[in-house]
DNA sequence: TAGTCAATTGCATAGCTATGCAAAATTAAA
DNA sequence: TTTAATTTTGCATAGCTATGCAATTGACTA
């Protein structure tokens, strides 16, 4: 592929004149680069990004880890991820990895191509690996996951606060015997859910839900499902720790089980993605905002361009989410419409 | 960050030196290289892989434009490409776009990176651009779409074929007032599917199917169906373009028009995406698998990377599926199992 | 010990662009 | 037209690594 020089010489102008041509508001007359832009168009020139980034030290590339794309949740996330990153003029480096494994050596390699911040997604990132981002001054943030390391950003829902209110809503509902579904035991989304659903439950002086895992994903919510269910005296309330798994729940439960959601079980998720507002679920979830959520990540990355001396007190933000009442925690249905 | 010239000063060798200890099977002895690791591990020193690419003139870096991650389709094969790619030492460079947008603007941009290869899914290339990739060559590979343009790449599943199992089938099952829910009017994929389904129709000489469009998006084959079913004489069995519309097109013709699946209309699909096979919908689809198309669209890619003189004649893979029938067009319903 | 061969090392350069600085060209002012 | 002030241009270099080539070291043989 033609380089500037090559551009120059045809042109008739120095590399230099190239570079001009192509930055804007550079010191350059308009004469000189629609002699330039005539040139490269001819020789199919652009200039490489490769080099400009070396040179300035800033590659305008984000790491994004993320396991599990199988939840739609976190595909709504990459892809406004992927639009709002764009706005900014970063570009998105994608791994995706096996859920919940750490991932050193996928952000290794990420670093190596000095990515200028990183997001990670349902990830754990070792403290050392943390000390490192931190001493090559790149920004770590954590979406929907806070990281074990102090320095790191994270956007979070609001996890306990989201629970509590579940925790409310099933004993107003009336469902008496609850359980919840967790999802991994190491994942401080997971344990923040079950412990606002815990501990909103002891302050109503209501028995300890029977615990579950389903590991975050629909084979392990299927099993915990039945295990749940196929019990002498089944549960008739199950919080599941994210709507992905509410929704293999829900499948279980009625076709499986020949429960009818609401009426014999009450199901909540967490997230409120998409499928929870489809006819055929009607799930009961918290919402997590995706607007709001990628809009302050976006603001982290952005933050770290500008390295303006370690401002922003709060690296930890929590984002503020609403309880979405439907069918599959309401004793008499409601009627449906196909929305969304 | 510390460079390779850094950690030859500490280890008291040469620049080359530390170049070589991170370079499988230079020539190094294992004493120095043991030296120049300490001191680079000291240092926090990695290659720049910037640096490494502007050498080599290989980014190692594969440039992915998808329309439409709403899609669940998408995101599994997102999800499976970036696992095979990164098995072959490749990395991502992902952009969304608002669905079957001309992309030349991102695609443009990721030329800026030297990327070794483009995989576009979903999404259309004007031809000039698709000449500027062939010059710098930059291979590109369309999945799931054909290229207008010859020289690119493509990998589909066997849409024409697919269509028309599908028609016989819906014919057999007894349907009688079939329609086709498209796509998008300029996607090669929808066409194929179209074009098969309506032949196959003509050739058993049955009426042409009516003809509505549905985006291919949830929004858009919502309306389609309504529109569809709300007419004085609806159809009684729905071909819709992709799962992703037949999901929705099942929770129309279900909730607001009180139809069964199967019995009082038929339904089908194309892709068997994951949800199609849960219990709550059961839809007969045609399948595309990921597996043998990611593992096609990876070897196109690794092909560009020998550029070994312009080999494989053919350039437009189709791979087979097969037409998983389920209760969504069974007259009589099969027992349901909560399956994946 | 001298001589041969292989293994290892350093030097210098290429790969491509952006930018500070000084030189040149252009414009404005007198 | 001459001088001053601007704008535009080119030169040279930095940014970081990989690699061909020559020089050096080390091991081994006679």
């Amino acid at each position: 592929m033609a380089a500037a020089s090559d551009v120059a010489r045809l042109a008739g102008v120095s590399q230099s004149a190239v570079s001009r041509a192509f930055t804007e508001g550079a010191s350059i007359s308009a004469k000189t680069r629609q002699r330039v832009m005539v040139a490269a168009e001819q020789l199919g020139y652009r200039p490489n990004q490769l080099a400009r980034s070396l040179l300035k030290g800033r590659s305008n590339i984000v790491g994004v880890v993320l396991g599990n794309l199988q939840n739609p949740f976190f595909a709504e996330v990459l892809d406004a991820l992927s639009q709002s990153l764009s706005a900014a003029g970063q570009r998105l480096l994608v791994f995706t990895t096996a859920a919940n494994a750490e991932v050193d050596a996928q952000i290794n390699d990420l670093l190596h191509y000095r990515v200028d911040a990183l997001i990670l997604m349902s990830t754990t990132l070792s403290s050392s690996l943390a000390r490192q981002c931190q001493a090559a001054g790149i920004p770590v943030i954590f979406v929907n996951r806070t990281g074990q390391v102090k320095q790191c950003w994270s956007v979070t829902g609001d996890n306990e606060g989201g629970a509590r209110q579940i925790a409310r809503h099933l004993i107003e509902q009336g469902y008496q015997r609850l359980a919840f579904m967790a999802g991994f035991a190491d994942s401080s989304t997971s344990c923040e859910r079950q412990r606002g659903f815990c501990d909103e439950l002891a302050r109503l002086q209501q028995p300890a839900p029977q615990l579950v895992c389903g590991e975050f994903s629909r084979e392990g919510a299927i099993n915990a499902a039945r295990q749940l269910l196929q019990q002498a005296v089944p549960p008739d309330g199950i919080f599941c720790a994210n709507d992905h798994m509410a929704l293999a729940t829900l499948d279980v439960a009625r076709h499986e089980f020949g429960l009818t959601p609401g009426k014999d079980i009450g199901v909540v998720g967490f997230d409120d993605i998409q499928a929870a507002s489809w006819p055929a679920y009607q799930l009961t979830t918290f919402t997590q905002p995706i607007g709001p959520m990628v809009k302050r990540a976006t603001e982290c990355v952005l933050q770290g361009e500008s390295r303006s001396g370690e401002t922003s007190a709060v690296r930890q933000q929590l984002i503020a989410g609403e309880l979405i009442r439907r069918n599959s925690t309401s004793r008499k249905p409601v009627a449906t419409v196909a929305t969304n």
